[in-house]
DNA sequence: GTCAATGATACTAAATTTATATCATTTGTC
DNA sequence: GACAAATGATATAAATTTAGTATCATTGAC
């Protein structure tokens, strides 16, 4: 019952710290060293970010990655989608199979209605809010 | 980011065919018929709720489970905290260190939000919604 | 006493999450 | 051009959580 894992919050961390650092570029190195997160995790994290274009990586002696979009233009469901897969609370779907129940179920709608309200407070997040 | 894991999935699935059902008791056995559930597995969950207290067990021949309360009585947050946990969106906790932002977050109080009101929701469904 | 039911408990398997490790490629500096 | 410092690509491993199984003990109606 967790809303975003620990690749979406390194994320959000890394970005929050690249969107307010002085320099145009931030080495994982630097990142390491300020956010704690273990290194081969972080690059791994940082590398898909690069690959979805949230930021743009520079190789080399001095590279590093920065960011591609203005602060409040990245939205915390990116990430989410990102790193999580499709924004749902609940997946009706067992061993492959949808559940049979599905379209009476009185708890999948239940559900469905919280999600429609959670969707639609996460999609008005942006890393602007998160700094 | 499932709301309801399956064991809780299960457990209401059978707590509603018991509620529904015109006997007093319903044997593991007919429950398997009819949800398609492994055996194993319910019966396990069947005797946690019978620990709980949701349910009450009969053994012997003829035994099988039956309501304590009534319909109406039985939240759905008790199966989430009993099968799931604490009732929470974001732990906040890595590796048994509770994270240092956590005082000035704001991700994390955008959760706490999110979180309050799907708690809220939650809060407000039994078992005779689902019926 | 037998048999059909649950109780208790230990174990296993599968899936997901959280990492780690290694080698290749690029690029700035000397 | 050699070198070093950075990321790219990719494979693997460890840890945790979720899901499911197996076994034997106990109870109770008949
Ligand atoms: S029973 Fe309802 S909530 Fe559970 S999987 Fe089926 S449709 Fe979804
Ligand atoms: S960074 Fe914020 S959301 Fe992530 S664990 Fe720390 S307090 Fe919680």
């Amino acid at each position: 019952m967790k809303l975003i894992t620990r690749d979406t919050d390194y994320a959000v961390r890394a970005l929050c710290f690249i969107s307010g650092s002085k320099k145009n570029r931030v080495s994982v190195g630097e990142l390491v060293g300020v956010l704690k997160i273990p290194r081969p995790f972080l690059r791994k994290i940082l590398q898909i970010l690069n690959k979805k274009k949230l930021l743009k990586s520079y190789k080399g002696q001095g590279g590093g990655f920065a960011l591609v979009k203005s602060h409040d233009k990245i939205l915390l469901t990116d990430l989410m989608k990102i790193f999580q897969g499709p924004l749902k609370l609940n997946e009706c779907v067992f061993k492959k199979q949808v559940c049979p129940n599905i379209k009476t179920c009185k708890l999948k709608k239940k559900i469905d209605k919280i999600e429609k309200y959670v969707i639609s407070e996460l999609k008005g997040i942006t890393l602007a809010h998160l700094l």
